[in-house]
DNA sequence: ATAACACCTAAACCTGACTTTATGTCAAGA
DNA sequence: TCTTGACATAAAGTCAGGTTTAGGTGTTAT
């Protein structure tokens, strides 16, 4: 069992913001001794939780709606899961937006190491948009493609 | 040159929006006909470096400088250069923790789908934490590994 | 000519996720 | 004893990034 200021060096968190955590119901079994607040296991492993879930694009109040699942017991796997995969899809969705800001930051800097030793953007503007190297040429299409969701949108 | 309206609908982003950036100076040499906004190509542009930008952490006030040093000509192309190699690194670093969440994501889904057939936790707890299968021992793994952020700290 | 639109501004408002402030309790060391 | 340090609470404050509101202009369709 551990004291707010352990788990505060350990997950590099402030301990106002494990204080706001606790508020917003993010550890809802969690114990205290005297008004002291104790940190178990299960503390710490909802916390490597969090991290998970806020980096995926949830909200606290809804990752409190989790955590309560997980007092809940066996009758809310199901819904754990769904949200997992849910999760899941999102991220792979960001990873897959994030992809396309590479392309585009990684035809930029081509694009300033010309300029740079140019001194000037002319002879770049002679090879917009498709007369630039080949492995430039796949960043800045994939920069400049409608995006995933813009496609999805037509389809429907 | 297109109307705030037509620039709306292309990139799905509300007028009241486009306004904002204007107002925080994202769009410098916009011109207008009698107070009503002009877009031409050159903010076109702007709005897919802003998209791009934005996605990689970048703040508005950081966006509207990048701007600005776009005003000011050949003398700034050393700084736009750094700030695009910077938000690259940005990027590929949060592609990397992104990649360490999607793995967490991975193992919570063969957790609960193995808590939904078994309607109960306990044969999961005898399998943590290194008694997974190997294909899923590797999500568990990288998603319990200190970061890489932790790391070099500790390398200092 | 009057209603419906699309445009404009300034300023107030909103949200999420913290952070800060003011105040207080309690145990250990000088 | 007294002060230092870690813990506690409630409530107010902060910040970014918009969004909404209130009030106005100008052009086009009926």
């Amino acid at each position: 069992m551990y004291t707010i200021g352990q788990v505060s060096e350990w997950f590099h968190l402030p301990v106002s913001t494990l204080r706001y955590y606790d508020k917003e119901g993010l550890f809802p079994t969690m114990e205290r001794q005297s008004g002291i607040r104790k940190f178990g296991e299960r503390e710490l492993e909802a916390l490597r939780v969090i991290e998970c879930l806020k980096q995926s694009g949830l909200e606290i109040k809804e990752i409190r709606q989790f955590m309560q699942w997980c007092v809940e017991g066996p009758s809310t796997y199901e819904a754990r899961l769904m949200l997992f995969e849910a999760r899941r899809r999102a991220v792979e969705d960001e990873m897959a937006r994030l992809q396309k800001t590479l392309d585009m930051l990684r035809f930029k800097c081509w694009y300033y190491g010309v300029a740079v030793r140019d001194g000037n953007e002319d002879r770049l503007h002679e090879l917009l948009p498709d007369r630039l190297p080949p492995e430039i040429q796949k960043f800045y299409d994939n920069a400049h493609a409608p995006d995933a969701a813009a496609d999805r949108e037509k389809a429907i």
